[in-house]
DNA sequence: GTCTATATCATGATAGAC
DNA sequence: GTCTATCATGATATAGAC
């Protein structure tokens, strides 16, 4: 306990640093070589430790989501069983979900940014394993989360709640994904913030947009053109 | 030109193969053995018609995204002639941009819904190159497209309106991407319908999810929690 | 638990015959 | 333009000393 203090577990480092590198490269795109170079410690200690590459970005995610998702189903639980049986509003809800995860980006101790930015990226991820084992852990949560918006918003028929969830995934990850990287669409500076400030302002900006998506007019299909218009 | 039908150009079925493969497993995922076995060419090729692997994934999006960037132009220069000084509606601006790229999955000449979802993943794409190469390709035409949108919403404040493209571009992205694959939020199957009619009702969907986010209410930050609106 | 050393295999690329 | 053969490298994983 003397000087414990920059001797790390070296598990935690392993962690720490395929979590960055996933981010910054992928996961086909991230060596473990990469991985134990910048963790300081032996390229045995992976498959030691982990077992496998695989287990191992598992395990990356599972530190963090473990914690995210249960403060998700937290913070639902509490609003309901505050709002006494009424139907919650679509604002609390989508706060409770992609608010959570957002404000998460600014508590270093679970892993920040970084965390926040390999989210997003891996959403899209072509490595089919990453897929499943994400859609496993997120199961729960997110139906729980779909029942309450089919609740909150009762006259929006429940495949068109589904639809516009899955938008607001894409929007959410992206954002996220890209607030310090990509940009496709901001090369031209939009302002001169650090990373915390960004992300203070992303949130109000990202759950107005989310919400407008939610509670926009229902789409008109081409079959159905019948009816009145727009 | 007797029987020139089933033998196709070696150039082409690489990147036929190519576009598909990088489609399905990304681009460290997948080797040039992978693409030149599935082409039925030899290995050698890929070199010999490009140069390299990197060269290679370039002209895959190059040979589709020329006609896309170019298509998305022709139909905004035509909207403005025809609106003859007047600012066009958000929802024709929305619908040149992201309904083009959309209505492109319905032809197959053109890459169909695979190209499509290989666009949707790669913007996320953790390959440094390609991220650069993709923002230099697409610059010019989505400078001309927040152009219009920012005489369009002339109340919506300029870096507002550049998010909600971003934010756009993410729904989008991850809609396309998601269409056949990861589905996290859709695994209750939605609806039952192959891939030309779950396309044609995506549309209307996003598209309204879109015009909803782009004018919905402006974002309150905290900071500014004194006035009202901003 | 940590190291060195190494097994085994797949990768991108190229040289050179045809 | 297409093939075979091969190079050089880097990958994941493991055996075994300490």
């Amino acid at each position: 306990m003397v000087e414990a203090v920059r001797l790390i577990d070296t598990r935690e480092r392993i962690l720490d640093s395929a979590e960055r590198l996933f981010m910054a490269h992928g996961y086909d795109g991230t060596s473990m070589r990469q991985i134990t170079g910048e963790a300081g410690v032996n390229l045995a200690a992976v498959n030691y430790h982990f077992g496998s590459k695989e287990s191992l970005i598992q395990e990356v995610f599972r530190r963090r989501l473990d914690w995210l998702n249960e403060e998700r189903m937290r913070i639902l639980n509490e609003l309901e069983s505050e709002a006494d049986g009424k139907a919650l509003k679509p604002s609390q809800i989508v706060d409770g979900f992609f608010g959570t995860m957002l404000r998460m980006a600014g508590d270093e101790n679970r892993g920040g940014i970084t965390f926040l930015r390999l989210m997003g990226r891996t959403l899209t991820e072509p490595s089919e394993f990453i897929r499943a084992f994400l859609a496993h852990e997120y199961k729960v949560v997110l139906d729980r989360y779909k029942e309450a918006l089919f609740q909150a918003l009762p006259d929006v028929p429940k495949a068109e709640i589904v639809w516009r969830f899955h938008f607001m995934l894409g929007a959410t990850s992206y954002a996220i994904a890209g607030t310090d990287a990509l940009r496709l669409v901001t090369d031209w500076q939009i302002e001169k913030e650090d990373s915390v400030d960004r992300l203070d302002r992303l949130l109000p900006r990202l759950m107005s947009f989310l919400l407008g998506g939610l509670r926009a007019q229902l789409p008109q299909f081409p079959e159905e053109a019948a009816s009145d218009g727009e």
